[in-house]
DNA sequence: AGAAAAAGAGCGAATGCTCACTCATTATCG
DNA sequence: CGATAATGAGTGAGCATTCGCTCTTTTTCT
């Protein structure tokens, strides 16, 4: 199956012209969603006519598409950056612990609309999409999570495959909770309002639950 | 702010229409999410008119926070029972997870809609729903953590607060993982498609990571 | 080169469809 | 026979998508 995404015309327009028009769309569908989204405004937003939008995208889908596919490949970028590193699996975590904190305030928009994604039950189109960055992460942390018994490093009397899942949770929720108004909430409810301005007390507790569930003891 | 809720008429008709119209609308939004949702249907797949459901609820988003508000319930009261026992604090958060397993299963749409709320980005009225159950839950963790830290059950280098969230963050994505589609997916991506027919191994495994977290080491 | 023609990018008013919600009418009941 | 409840056709607003048009650029022809 293949995902409706941007028609050829779009790649002929100036790259400010994209830009906007990708940066418009994101922010758009970010606040509103992908139901409650007008795409005549979006186009308004952008600069260009409902008309010229047709012409770049054959429908809204094709639109909401092209933008994800865009912040999927964004967190990609970030990941692979930090997995191609030779540091050991902790750093790596740690690492990745402070690109989510950073990261998330920079791209709240790319994760907001990964969680709408995950929420609606959206057409399989899309939820294609996600399964592409799914079985990366997936494959990554349960890779380094074998490499890392083999090593020693770790205990060995674990199933890799759903202790990297249960990370992978716990790194989740925290990405949703630097970006989603609702979990930023939540997380404010447990540690008080100030929370957000000490990353390194997050981090810290992090690393430290993570590291004891991990380690053998 | 007082949220809308459903009016007199409502708790007039008998306990079965009432049932019947709510089990029919929480299907039906935990299919299509809010703004998908079609009242009309919604009306005519209970077996009642349009004129006679805007007579129980005054708006589309009175009946959605009614439904959230039984799905909210529902959910506060299988967590009280728990803990209300005094059993310790490991054997509470099995049974809670057990509790996850079985009753993500149950009511798979209560736990949707859950999922939808926090995602969009819904007007005050029902982000407040769920700051209920939220500073519920919030609270019966940290201060179990508190407590145990204080009986010396688990380690006292930890700040509970955090690790409380810590905590429920992998409740709640364990809660998805058996209820949502995508998160469902994604759980089989992580451990094959047949870990849903093992939910000893998930909760042993998770219960595992748990502990190693809090303990002592 | 300059004129004429063709292409096609961009425009935005208009179309048609989907609902949330209303209200005139009808049924039910005490 | 009122009063109360229920009905569902109708209303209008919102919005995805279309299409006839303009205006600019490119090509063709003399």
């Amino acid at each position: 199956m293949k995902l409706p995404l941007f028609n050829e015309s779009f790649t002929k327009i100036s790259e400010e012209k994209r830009n906007k028009i990708l940066q418009t769309a994101t922010d758009y569908f970010a606040e509103h969603g992908f139901e409650s989204s007008n795409i005549n405004i979006i186009a308004k937003n952008s600069g260009i006519s409902i008309g010229a939008m047709y012409s770049y995208f054959s429908s809204k889908e094709a639109l909401f598409s092209t933008v994800i596919h865009y912040a999927v490949e964004t967190l990609k970028s970030v990941m692979d950056e930090i997995m191609k590193g030779d540091d050991e699996l902790l750093t790596k975590l740690e690492k990745i612990i402070r690109a989510v904190q950073v990261n998330s305030r920079t791209n709240v928009l790319y994760t907001k609309l990964y969680g709408q994604l995950t929420a609606e039950n959206r057409s399989d189109l899309t939820s294609q999409i996600v399964a592409d960055i799914e079985s990366v992460t997936t494959g990554l942390y349960t890779s380094l999570l074998e490499q890392a018994q083999k090593e020693k490093k770790i205990r060995d009397d674990i199933d890799p495959r759903l202790f990297a899942f249960f990370l992978d949770n716990l790194l989740i929720t925290l990405q949703f909770s630097y970006a989603c108004t609702y979990y930023r909430e939540r997380l404010k409810l447990y540690a008080g309002e100030d929370i957000f301005s000490d990353d390194d007390l997050v981090a810290k507790e992090l690393m430290k639950f993570i590291k004891s569930a991990l380690l053998q003891n």
